[in-house]
DNA sequence: AATTATCTTGACTATTTGGTCAGGTTTAAC
DNA sequence: GTTAAACCTGACCAAATAGTCAAGATAATT
């Protein structure tokens, strides 16, 4: 299911009607579906507009450029990349809140495949349409719970691994069971993993990074 | 700098002369270069013979088509994917082995990052180029190692994870560093990383997946 | 030196693609 | 019911792009 089924389309402008937010979603939703499979410069707006079920013509009537669109599904899928890390503070038990945010992260790659892969081929080429949103929010927000973790580590609380670097690491390797599907068939040998796959996938995520930060049972 | 710089170009053909292996060479170089830059599709035979600094009909005296030089790309790199796991075997000390596997898993994102996104944009698109490579090659190799693994794990010489996903973290962690750059750079808030962050990214990688292994000093 | 094979490249073409537009249709407001 | 705003879309266009080609230049071979 796309991102976009679960979110009103950019509120920017205001929504003059339910016809426009009909088309909107639906331009929404096969736009992220296309830009997962080609990439922003391998889609094709026509592809795009056949895959939302209107006229190339009418597309362009809503957004003006392929651009234009492609930013409104950037935006939308943003959204969802910022939140997950509320459990992440202070006070709260660093095995609970870690592994929360790690299965949530493995969830996000199972529900959202496609808005993984077009913020990955986004970033990979440059992120040069969220640059801002990189360095300011995420950075922002990622300075905030590094900040946290320093103090779990102080108080003992977890092992002495870089906070930074531990983010890095749980990022990549939930994103890849999105981003890199076509490699994890091939090798494991299956066309696409299974849900049990996925929580057995999960699981040995999980174990690895609380091990890793000190917080195995 | 570049894979192609370290390989001798296509060896599928005979290398009729020197002229052809000079042009090659840096048609493989600028290509690499381009498509790590824009992906496949965007791209250009034009942008790529410019980087090459070759005249674009010289491009397809060489390479028919776009396809063809982009086959020859992947080619080089996927010669350089396969090494580098020949520590890991039954009677090396599993520490030993897999922290040089994932410095050397590090070294080549430093290294060659072109060669690194070019590669992760092909898996991303679904790997329909290299697909075959992924499911026989790569298979087998891990097939291999993950055997290794589990006799480790069996003569409790290693933690009990799933060595399998345990690759797939190493991957996915050890090519953020090359693949999602920009993201990296604007958390840190830095341009690019040095040789300072690199080797201190390096050193946390590797003690994150040791301890995850249960393979910490 | 002669001959052949390899290489070079400006000019060209067919196709694809993002985007426009004018004129018609539907929806909403009163 | 009338009117205005929003919506729809087939037909069109200019630009970009992958690939061709033919004629000339260079290198290799004898």
């Amino acid at each position: 299911m796309p991102v976009t089924a679960c979110l009103a389309p950019s509120s920017a402008q205001p929504a003059r009607g339910r016809v426009r937010v009909r088309n909107q979603t639906a331009l929404l939703r096969g736009a992220e579906r296309v830009f997962a499979r080609a990439g922003f410069a391998g889609a094709t707006v026509a592809d795009i507009a056949t895959e939302a079920g209107v006229p190339k013509a009418n597309l362009h009537y809503y957004y003006r450029t392929k651009r234009d669109l492609y930013r409104a599904v950037l935006t939308n899928i943003l959204a969802l990349w910022l939140t997950q890390t509320d459990g992440i503070v202070a006070d709260a038990d660093p095995r609970a809140a870690l592994e929360h945010y790690i299965r949530a992260k493995m969830r996000f790659s199972r529900e959202y495949p496609e808005a993984s892969r077009v913020f990955a081929n986004e970033v990979l080429h440059g992120a040069t349409e969220i640059g801002g949103f990189l360095s300011t929010d995420l950075r922002t927000l990622v300075a905030a719970k590094t900040q946290v973790m320093r103090g779990w580590i102080k108080n003992g609380k977890m092992a002495a691994i870089d906070p930074q670097h531990l983010f890095f690491a749980i990022w990549a390797t939930t994103q890849t069971y999105a981003d890199f599907a076509a490699q994890i068939a091939a090798v494991t040998g299956s066309d696409a993993l299974s849900d049990r796959d996925y929580a057995h996938a999960t699981d040995a995520v999980v174990a690895m990074f609380l091990r890793a930060a000190g917080l195995a049972r």
